[in-house]
DNA sequence: CCATTTTGTGCGATATGTCAACAAATACAG
DNA sequence: CTGTATTTGTTGACATATCGCACAAAATGG
């Protein structure tokens, strides 16, 4: 891969996607700008380009996405055949326990679910396919980072912000780096309310054939209903029959 | 907006993304070429420039899309403020009438679900925000069809491919039409098995508080539960609150 | 081993990014 | 209100990156 094969357009326009957030739905040229690093003159440019294959509108002031943007990403989540597989082996788990139960993979320091079957609300957050959440604060991040070579791990702990969510939040990496080996010794691993305030988890790796962890499966339950010492116990068992399920799915 | 403001780099890549579709997770430089009409090169470069950025994986040989480029959908799922405000209502609408509910929003001649609250599992599909499905076919597509003036929608209908997915599909597209004037007159729209067998919904739109529709409502139903003459009578009272509810809401 | 397909690479023509200047809007102080 | 300062959007010039073609190299498959 040599820089000559690199188009710059299409980073600058990707770039400039990406700074449509939440917090900023809807930005002037000047400001996706000054938010991507681009020059004005060339932000300008991959906004009307958004604009003009029907990624984004366009007022004459502001810009905004499109639905259509939706499609990139769906055209992602299509592509993976782990939603499909896992849904009803989650649905079944969930109604079994009683419990949440999500499927969720690994993009950087983040993990983004991409199958969920809910059971009640316990967390404030509103959890879909695509959502994310940081991995080092989740037992489904900590299974999964568990998993990299550990320098790796580290590398992607030193890089994100580890923010404090709650009191109970561990926010030092070398914490984090013993939660990981314990993770990496039981084949599991724990959150107490790190997360959310009332809100514990237990997630474990689900693995393809070859042995290769490729995502994590959780369930979630509110504080008040168990203890964390009682998770692995009441909850394990059903996880390890899915793990095994869909070991066997992915040849 | 000139010629001279379209950046063919960037429209080249979000196509070359485009072409990845769950039948083709993994392709090559010269399938992407092809599926896109896109120059080998040109594909190529495209290609290189995802994966160096980490939309994309290449082993050498296949190219696969990376969760990352979920990021590119969450950022505009995130941008809409919809999902977040329907979703507590989805969930005491379906809660209440023991019914899945969800809304959608209309993209060209597709529906895409913005949020779900799901009851039970009547169809086989399993929909996520994000999920497509045909306007045409659908009772929120149509209650959204019915929204627009009726020379697009029917510009809509003339352009896209009305497959026939059940044999309760309507594919003419007069006869759509004419259901399109019936939920414009009545302020929503049934359908019979026309998504799948065994599958009956309602729907009524969403509008803003300058009355524009925004979006739609719908609640579905197991057929061998409620008769279409009945789904008016015992949802729509419920799907009008939350229809008033979203109103006020949207300032 | 050859035929066929697929991938990689120079090259000229063209499009694009950067930078700077300019125009237009906006903010603001007196 | 007015003139000034500041921000924002637009345009042009120029250096450079990119496109698409044609061809070379490599892989694939009988």
């Amino acid at each position: 891969m040599l820089e000559r094969d690199i188009m710059g357009g299409l980073a600058k326009g990707l770039l400039a996607i990406e700074t449509f957030t939440a917090d900023r739905p809807r930005q002037s040229i000047a400001e996706v700008s000054a938010s991507s690093g681009l020059d004005r003159a060339t932000a300008r440019r991959c906004l009307l380009t958004l604009a003009h294959l029907g990624y984004a509108d366009y007022d004459g002031k502001y810009f905004t996405l499109t639905p259509r943007v939706l499609r990139l990403g769906t055209a992602c989540l299509a592509t993976m055949p782990l939603p499909q597989m896992v849904q009803p082996l989650l649905d079944r788990l969930s109604d079994q326990l009683g419990e949440s139960s999500s499927v969720s993979i690994l993009d950087g320091a983040e993990i983004v679910y991409v199958a969920r079957a809910a059971q009640r609300k316990v967390m404030s957050i509103s959890l879909m396919p695509g959502s994310r959440l940081p991995a080092f604060c989740t037992s489904m991040g900590r299974v999964m980072l568990a998993a990299l070579p550990e320098a790796e791990a580290r590398a992607l702990l030193d890089a994100a912000p580890l923010a404090q969510r709650t009191r109970h939040t561990r926010t030092e990496p070398g914490a984090i780096m013993a939660e990981l080996a314990l993770a990496r010794q039981r084949g599991f691993a724990l959150i107490d309310q790190e997360v959310e305030l009332g809100l514990r988890s237990i997630a474990a790796p689900l693995r393809n054939a070859r042995g290769a962890t490729i995502a994590a499966l959780n369930i979630g339950v509110p504080a008040t209903q168990r203890q964390v010492e009682d998770l692995a116990r009441l909850y394990l068992p059903a996880m390890q029959t899915v793990q095994a399920e869909l070991k066997a799915m992915l040849r």
